[in-house]
RNA sequence: GGGGCGGUAGCUCAGCCGGUUAGAGCAUGGGACUCAUAAUCCCUGGGUCGCGGGUUCGAGUCCCGCCCGCCCUACCA
């Protein structure tokens, strides 16, 4: 029973805690790698804070109401809460442990913990008279029985407008519903823009949001009353909400919102609602007006993302360049599929996507660069020291280097992280491997380990213990990102013995030098990052 | 129509307030090495910087015009 679940994870613990949303994604969508995309990036945010030790809060879930479902489910004969119920289960569910995503709650707005929420605050909105009857004219289809968006139309000849699926003049019609005061917030909006520079990031969004609001705000139509599959409106059975009014909402009535108020107290404001571009006015107009009329906190910072264009084009169903998650981590999986759209793109911006170049960040980065590191420090630390990790000797100039590197690194991909700056983050990661793997090239441990002097044996030791210590703080740095790599990492390391689980090395002391103690067992596992021959190339 | 963003090496992209021979990663080619997932390390790129003008001692980098792609210009989610 979907309105009995519960949080997987109420310990939030005490102190506000780190609270990241994705949007509720809406149920009629096939799930396609553009919704998995926020979705990971939000679950690296979330995995990167808990791994500082933070308490961490994060939240996805799915958008159920609204027309088309509603047509959805006739067309396929069942209600349309059948019809949500089958698509969460089959398709939206499952897609977030294809991405190993670990969010702490899942919040659907058909259930009670939601609806009754929403028609609460609504109603107080209602009763503090933010809320007023009236008209809404709008182009109209006959044939489509909906209203249009007036920039989808087409121009007919002699000015008149058409649907464009039937190609036929539309009419203005009015309804009479329900409006929210949107346009009392015009000013206030501003201002908070002005006072926070970082509510709307990136800046081109930000700059998209300004200018849109400084034209002025209408009020806005908030319920529905030609179909009714949506929340009812507390005050007038006829209506219900519309869907964006309702969904909104779900970023406090899954965080406590007036039935668990020490949830609520530690996870809301939220710190950052990633979102997609093409939905951004809704969370940085809509969201914070509906929240400043209730008096809630608002959210720290909105940030949208760009979209994911394939051969240069934005992925869509139509041209068949919609692609599903699993296709891609059947191939790489999951680990790789987080780190490629993280790494490959600039959050934020547009971005595109290729089998040609995943495969060749696949190889290059995680096979040749990563995981071969890994290989060869293992199968060293096997050969000339039975496995078990020796103790280094004193550190030359280049261990020191490299010891400094590291701290760099961590500073750098911490830095870049709080400011969802992923790409870079990872640049800087990848980077510091790469820097290991030319001081194992330079340092030539191999040919070291030919004199059997006791000063080459600890010459040896400490290229090896350099070595491994440098992949010890390389598992914490991709934890966030690919947690099973990192595990597996972690495990060949033998750190779990000595160091103690994973999931709580802290990584604010990811870069200090030396952790790894010496003794640690290390066994040369499978390939961290196995070669793929024949990537699809569909 | 108005506003914004982008068009830089085969690919994906950096290039702040204009200034020595235009950069990175990947791919390519050559070399070194052999611990390792035929992996690693070093060297290697001569690309009309969309097109045409202009300003300037000097312009991917500023101005004007044009071409191409995308986004915004409110109630599909």
């Amino acid at each position: 029973m979907v309105d009995a679940a519960t949080p997987s994870r109420k310990d939030a613990g005490d102190g506000k805690a780190f609270y990241v949303t994705t949007p509720i994604y809406y149920v009629n969508d096939a799930p396609h790698i553009g919704h998995a995309y926020t979705t990971v990036a939000a679950d690296v945010l979330a995995r990167w804070h808990r791994q500082r030790g933070e308490t961490v809060w994060f939240l996805t879930g799915t958008d159920e109401h609204g027309q088309k479902v509603m047509r959805s489910a006739e067309a396929n004969g069942v209600s349309p809460r059948a019809w949500a119920d089958r698509l969460v289960e089959t398709a939206w569910k499952p897609v977030l442990s294809t991405i190993d995503a670990s969010n702490d709650d899942f919040i659907r707005t058909t259930e009670t913990r939601h609806t009754e929420r929403v028609r609460e605050f609504w109603n107080h909105l209602y009763d503090a008279r933010q809320v007023y009857p009236g008209t809404y004219e709008g182009p109209y289809c006959v044939s489509c029985e909906e209203f249009k968006l007036p920039n989808e139309l087409l121009d007919g000849e002699d000015g008149a407008k058409l649907c464009p699926i039937h190609g036929r003049p539309v009419e203005m019609l009015s309804e009479t519903n329900y409006f929210f005061k949107l346009s009392a917030f015009t000013d206030k909006l501003l201002a908070y823009y002005e006072e926070h520079p970082e509510f709307v990031q990136p800046e081109s969004a930000r700059n998209e949001v300004v200018a849109f609001v400084k034209q002025g705000l209408q009020d806005l139509s908030i319920t529905r009353s030609t179909f009714n599959w949506g929340i009812p409106v507390p005050w007038d059975d006829d209506h219900v909400l519309y869907v964006w009014i309702d969904a909104l909402l779900n970023y406090v009535t899954a965080a406590g919102y007036r039935t668990d108020p020490l949830l609520f107290k530690r996870v809301w404001p939220a710190d950052v609602h990633l979102v997609g571009k093409d939905i951004l006015r809704f969370h940085a107009v809509i969201w914070p007006a509906m929240l400043m009329a209730a008096g809630l906190p608002l959210p720290r910072t909105v940030f949208a993302h760009g979209w994911l264009l394939v051969g240069g084009e934005k992925m869509s169903k139509t041209k068949l360049t919609g692609i599903a998650p699993s296709q891609i981590v059947d191939t790489f999986g999951s680990d790789a599929f987080r780190y490629y759209f993280l790494r490959a793109i600039q959050f934020g911006s547009d971005g595109s996507f290729s089998w040609e170049q995943i495969s060749a960040i696949y190889t290059s980065e995680l096979a040749n660069g990563l995981g071969n590191l890994a290989s060869r420090v293992a199968a060293m630390v096997g050969r000339y020291f039975g496995g078990t990790l020796p103790a280094p000797a004193a550190a030359g100039p280049a261990e020191t280097a490299l010891a400094e590197r590291l701290a760099e690194t961590v500073r750098i991909a911490d830095e870049a992280m709080g400011g969802l700056r992923f790409h870079e983050a990872l640049a800087a990661i990848d980077s510091f491997t790469d820097a290991v793997n030319g001081y194992l090239t330079e340092q030539e441990p191999w040919k070291v380990a030919k004199d059997d002097s006791p000063a080459a044996r600890d010459r040896v030791a400490t290229i090896l213990y350099t070595a491994a210590e440098s992949l010890r703080a390389i598992s914490v740095l991709h934890n966030p990102v690919m947690p099973k790599s990192a595990a597996a990492l972690w495990k060949e390391l033998g750190a779990a013995e000595t160091l103690g689980e994973l999931d709580l090395q802290p990584l604010t002391n990811a870069g200090r030098w030396g952790l790894l103690p010496p003794g640690s067992v290390i066994t040369k596992g499978e390939p961290l990052f196995p070669r793929i021959e024949e990537p699809d190339t569909k």
